[in-house]
DNA sequence: AACGGTTTGTAACAGTCTGTAACAGGATGG
DNA sequence: CCATCCTGTTACAGACTGTTACAAACCGTT
């Protein structure tokens, strides 16, 4: 199903992942939802999105497989990448309380994503506090998430920021059980640049100079981490959770 | 109570906004509230905080008057203002289901603010399911304002984004009933600078050409916007909503 | 295996933003 | 009332990032 090399290390099966680990730390038991819920697989090829912003807001949706990025537009054109998803994120909570999705959200590679319509999770939530609590807390843990990034961009010079995210994707990928030290991006470098508030050229200097001052090895999208605490001084410390 | 010059326009009395309208267009009869959770009132001298980041999660606050920001903090001493807000928002929210606060929230004048203690607010939504409802969207409307502005953060050069943020605050005052062609800047240009990820000497310089430009007027906190589809057109249309 | 298009890397150059500093105007407190 | 502090403004030099251009590697297709 992915054209990209595999991520690497000892990854749980996609089955293993029923009950998937969700954001915040918190877990979902998604059966339980099943019965209230009706779930549609979607899956979608690299480069296609789940929803555009404008279309009307009709479900949540459950990463199970690959990846996607949510970017923001502007009327005149201008867009940003204000963040990446990766199994058990839930999307589309941004769109909460609108009639109409408010971003694009677009699979990086080939991936799938549970449909969970919104009148019916409003329903369950009726009998099963647990959703409703949960909700509640991924939307706070996206603002968290979303202000420790403004903090990142706010104060660190391009390099540091590519270290700081480099140390939120390692994370990510040891949050879901495979390596972090060794991993394949799934965007391009554009993106990245978007997601960092840099051009695509700067992430490329930023990436050449910490292989130079043998932080990690990078060939393309495939990253070694080599000095992890290097890479957190460099990022002071925190380097944005997510 | 308020050391600064007030607030330009007509604006309504404090009194009449016993049911404050809050974020997202959404109105919250307040009363109701009262009804299920003891409501305190909480006065903050200028640069007091609320609350800061570690403290124990107790409550959510509703701004009443004056005006706050809300600080992010990173081990390092790295310092990002990620927001400003004023009557009718409310605050903490970011930090539900955490057992501490994640951010500072400090007072940029003399303010005041109402306590809401959420294992009251918790129990009221039983009772008031537009409160739970409420609660969700103004944590929606937050992760897309958070969102607008990294898009605005990410796009625009020095002098846009001071002309973003500038429409924005006017947005704000009209919404709450001021005038969005005259009012006083409640927050430094250190804070507003932090905000928009560039120094205030940066900031500074932006204002100035704005008005040279005749964009504005700016005499230290006082500004007169004077030509606001050009300032529109700089910030590229949407201004950031918030 | 060859092809075209996309993505990534490197370089030189230009430009914006920053850092430093000095100064002015209010505000604060004695 | 004066001295001091803080905030804000402006100027100039310099650093970092953006721009532009080009080459190489990779991808998917033919």
């Amino acid at each position: 199903m992915n054209a990209q090399a595999p991520v690497i290390g000892t990854a749980p099966t996609t089955e293993a992942f029923a009950f998937p680990s969700l954001a915040n730390g918190d877990h979902l038991d998604i059966e339980a939802i099943r019965q209230h819920v009706p779930v549609r697989r979607c899956k979608h090829a690299a480069g296609q999105g789940i929803y555009h912003a404008g279309q009307p807001f009709q479900a949540l949706y459950l990463v199970h497989a690959g990846s996607y990025k949510t970017c923001e537009l502007a009327d005149d054109g201008r867009e940003q990448v204000t963040g990446f998803r990766m199994r058990g994120s839930l999307i589309g909570t941004e769109s909460i309380g609108l009639k109409n999705y408010s971003c694009d959200v677009i699979a990086l590679e080939d991936s799938e994503a549970w449909e969970l319509p919104y009148p019916a999770i409003l329903r369950a939530c009726l009998h099963l506090p647990e959703l409703q609590t949960y909700l509640t807390s991924a939307l706070a843990a996206e603002v968290r998430s979303n202000r420790s990034w403004m903090l990142s961009l706010g104060t660190l010079a391009a390099e540091r920021r590519v270290a700081a995210f480099l140390l939120d994707v390692a994370a990510r990928y040891a949050h879901l059980g495979y390596s972090a030290k060794h991993f394949i991006l799934r965007m391009s470098r554009i993106d990245m640049a978007s997601f960092l508030a840099l051009k695509h050229e700067t992430v490329s200097r930023a990436l050449s100079r910490l292989d130079d001052l043998h932080f990690i090895a990078v060939e393309r999208r495939e990253v070694h981490m080599l000095d992890v605490d290097g890479l957190r001084a460099m990022a002071g410390t925190g380097a944005a959770l997510n």
